[in-house]
DNA sequence: ATGGTCGGCAACCGA
């Protein structure tokens, strides 16, 4: 089985990076997050000449996640399961035996406004999700773009950015919150070094170039998948000159 | 130095 998950920011203007990526590498899960298209406009036929059957939920300018597969989705849910439970921030679906969870965790804007105080409270109210759900012993994997980094080796300059809404002991403990309740972090698992990134700020000057960037998005599963993963890596699809952070996929393959 | 650019989509907002 091979899973991957991507940052469009928005899917209709990825699509000439998506399909033919999913072409080229037939992962059996592909998450999308900040689609940002309407249920209506959602480009399923495109993505079904791919081979591909899609469970979505949009916003018309903001959020959104997707789920594409090469196999049936079942129990598709939308969203926390209290209010607001932000539809357009998490699909949750079964392929086979496996669950899948998508987040699109808030960004958080600034550490003193609202939105950071929701950005936090986010990862308890999915650890509750989660409980109503699911045990630790269920083979789950929760991917997507968690606007979190989780230690120094995950930014390009520990020092400076320590404090940044995506980088500061707040968010790191909410998230270990949610990694407690029984996931590994895939990537790590595989890779112990620092400097290795999803996420490049496309203004930024030659981001990629200078590695300036940020480890953000993640493929968590619970112990019993984690068992079962041979690699876990970042493809950077960006080519010379081009902006990498809406090309960059985070890819797992396990024994089965 | 607290900037920069991109996407949606029609004036800024979110990242």
């Amino acid at each position: 089985m091979k899973i991957a998950t991507f940052n469009a920011n928005s899917l209709r203007s990825r699509l000439p990076v998506i399909l033919p990526w999913l072409d080229a590498h037939r992962p059996d899960v592909l998450c999308v997050q900040e689609t940002k298209v309407q249920d209506h406009e959602f480009p399923l036929d495109a993505i079904a000449q791919t081979g591909y059957t899609s469970v979505f939920c949009g916003e018309k300018k903001y959020n959104g996640v997707a789920v594409l597969s090469r196999h049936a989705l079942a129990d598709v849910e939308f969203g926390l399961d209290d209010e607001p439970n932000d539809p357009a921030r998490l699909v949750c679906a079964r392929m086979g035996r496996v669950w899948i969870v998508n987040t699109y965790i808030p960004q958080g804007r600034d550490r003193d406004s609202d939105m950071f105080a929701y950005k936090i409270r986010w990862f308890d109210r999915l650890k509750a999700f989660l409980d109503r759900r699911f045990t630790p012993a269920d083979p789950i994997l929760w991917m997507g773009d968690f606007n979190v980094a989780r230690d120094q080796r995950d930014v390009y300059d520990p020092k400076g950015l320590w404090g940044h809404v995506c980088y500061c002991q707040e968010v790191q403990d909410a998230l270990q919150g949610v990694l407690d309740w029984g996931f590994v972090d895939l990537f790590r698992q595989f890779c112990r070094e620092p400097g290795h990134y999803t996420f490049w700020d496309y203004r930024m000057p030659y981001a990629l170039q200078r590695n300036l960037g940020w480890r953000l998005d993640y493929i968590m599963a619970t112990q019993v998948l984690a068992k079962k993963a041979t690699t876990c890596h970042i493809d950077i699809q960006a080519r010379a000159g081009e902006k990498p952070s809406d090309h960059t996929f985070l890819v797992a393959e396990f024994d089965f």
